[in-house]
DNA sequence: CCGTTGATTGACAACGTTGTCTAGAGGCTA
DNA sequence: TAGCCTCTAGACAACGTTGTCAATCAACGG
């Protein structure tokens, strides 16, 4: 009688189990288990035996019923904006770098900046009892979280502060920045300069407004309420919002851009037209470097913000209980040329 | 007594369970059960008890148990080379898309071109019993995956094919669009040549390096060794190789960039050089359009890709045996001037 | 030679869920 | 009214692992 009909065959999609093991082995499910898990207390000669079972049927140990027992998974979940947006990249890198040096794996999805769908994904996660929580939120209120988070699942947001609840937060300083941009265009002789920028519901568009709005104020300077636009960052209405800036009578000199997607669709506009326009944009993007004239950015560090968010996660999950705190990642103006430039005379 | 003393006290950390929505509610576990999962047979009134008391206690379905007993986790792996390159961005994100839209849930991970690292975390996958795995191979050996599959673990391979066992894959046309590349300078008058690669160890590398050295066949004109660098894409190895090309006596007029990273470094160096040197990428880039002159490139498809792929793998979950099949998904041309620029005279 | 120690090993329950099976209530038909 | 059927509901086992505890055995000191 074959092998495969002693007892033990195995069909097609069928995972051999400990029990198996310990069959094939001769030995204790125990024992199996011990040996799997590298715990002391096993003759090197059993040790052996088990191991040559495992090889010979392809056994692998299934995590889900030892996450069921233990209570841990080893896992966090990461929920951003954009899977595809090359901001989140190194952000992405970084936090699963982290969860790595940790043991711990990484789920993620992107909520496509749809409130909805990151709770939906949220608490998918959470059904899937990951230890912990990064998220880019997309929405403002996340008391959905509340009996999460009582049961013990730590959550770091990131990019954007949580709404409605005390949680931690690792935030770029977008006001400090938005500041630094537009005074860095003030001090190069603007005096009318537009801001672009993403919807007001999102705190980073928010910040970056307020921080737009400080500089001029700081330096004595009117905003004309057709200087400032926001809303989606679709190319279209992008351009359309450029356009309308530029060709207005008495428009404006300048452009600060809101973030990374409206800087490049910016360059385009400003490729077709006649007369060197001045242009800093949030976020560094690359080949920032290499148009011409090269783009001046206020640079975040995402992933800084990865790892530091990451960081205090996996602080929280080996128990440290201090209060939620915000931390603020600094920004960074770099020159480039796009931003030196004067105003030109009508 | 207090509602928490009376036997279903919750500590921090603690989560309901059906048990205590059941004893909860006055109800049978199993009835629980049926409510969460939305099975007939339960009356509109049992219903909101359990309703009821799900909300009170903040319950959530373990959902490791579920996959304990289901068998099936409804989740897939990603294994990619690097998260934070811009190329697997919207392949991330497409596999992403697919898999929500099968109600599955993505869990990631990069191998940082390491093959260990890469067994490692495909290992670590198929212990937490994912469906099915989407790879994009580091290593070139991956009979360590012939167990899991047997076990029925759907796998399919994307951007290089798998290595030592038959398995689907997804392959840009990475011979066909180095032909092209390389037939378009020579068609602008190009005799020699230069090819910048990456490690002759990944699989496009090689193809892309069969497609040039084709094009020169196919036009007659002599290779000669010093025109091909092939290594590591880091951008001083790209630099020096780059400049000792066009330098030597009889150097090369143009060059085809083996990937993304590769063409990005060439534009610089090309940058301070005096003459204009022709350059076709392989990978197209955002602002590609944008530098001048703007960068001619073969493109590929990347979320074309992880559509493909994530769409075979959950055929194969629906049950198609087919035999494993290999799936080319075309490249393109697009001459944008870089590519364009006539051989410069000595 | 016996009691003690320490090392190795396995039996068993438990983790939280779902599938199967059976019990009971109530309505319908003959 | 007896017999049958349908519908709701719960008891129980099972998924594959790990923690607890007890049993066995060899070696050793007295």
């Amino acid at each position: 009688m074959s092998d495969t009909a002693r007892g033990t065959s195995r069909r097609y999609g069928t995972r051999p189990t400990m029990k198996d093991v310990a069959a094939r082995a001769g030995v204790g499910l125990k024992t199996v288990s011990r040996v799997v898990n590298g715990e002391p207390g096993v003759t090197p000669d059993t040790e052996r035996r088990v191991q040559e079972a495992i090889t010979s049927l392809g056994f692998r140990r299934n995590d889900s019923a030892r996450i069921l027992r233990k209570g841990r998974t080893a896992s966090i979940g990461l929920v951003l904006e954009d899977l595809a947006d090359p901001f989140y990249g190194p952000l992405n890198r970084a936090v699963e770098e982290v969860a790595r040096s940790h043991g711990a794996l990484l789920i993620n999805g992107s909520s496509a900046e749809d409130p909805s769908r990151e709770q939906e994904l949220v608490l998918a996660l959470c059904a899937r009892r990951v230890d912990g929580l990064v998220i880019i939120p997309a929405g403002d209120d996340h008391r959905y979280l509340e009996p999460e988070i009582t049961a013990g699942i730590a959550t770091v947001f990131v990019d954007r502060p949580a709404g409605r609840i005390e949680a931690d937060a690792v935030l770029s300083d977008n006001y400090g920045g938005a500041r630094d941009a537009v005074a860095h265009l003030i001090a190069h002789g603007h005096r009318r300069i537009g801001f672009i920028g993403d919807q007001p519901r999102i705190h980073t568009a928010r910040e970056r407004l307020r921080g737009y709005h400080a500089a001029m104020a700081a330096a004595g300077l009117p905003v004309d309420d057709s200087w400032v636009s926001l809303g989606s960052t679709a190319p279209d209405r992008v351009r359309a919002a450029t356009t309308t800036m530029l060709d207005a009578p008495a428009g404006v000199t300048a452009l600060f851009a809101g973030n990374n997607r409206v800087t490049v669709t910016a360059v385009r506009v400003l490729r077709e037209r006649p007369r060197p326009v001045a242009l800093v944009g949030f976020d560094d993007f690359e080949l920032a470097d290499l148009v011409r004239p090269a783009i001046t950015v206020v640079t975040q560090d995402p992933a800084d913000m990865g790892r530091t968010a990451a960081g205090l996660l996996f602080r929280r999950l080996d128990g440290i209980e201090d209060p939620p705190r915000s931390t603020e990642i600094p920004t960074r103006l770099i020159a480039r040329g796009s931003g030196e430039i004067p105003p030109s005379e009508d």
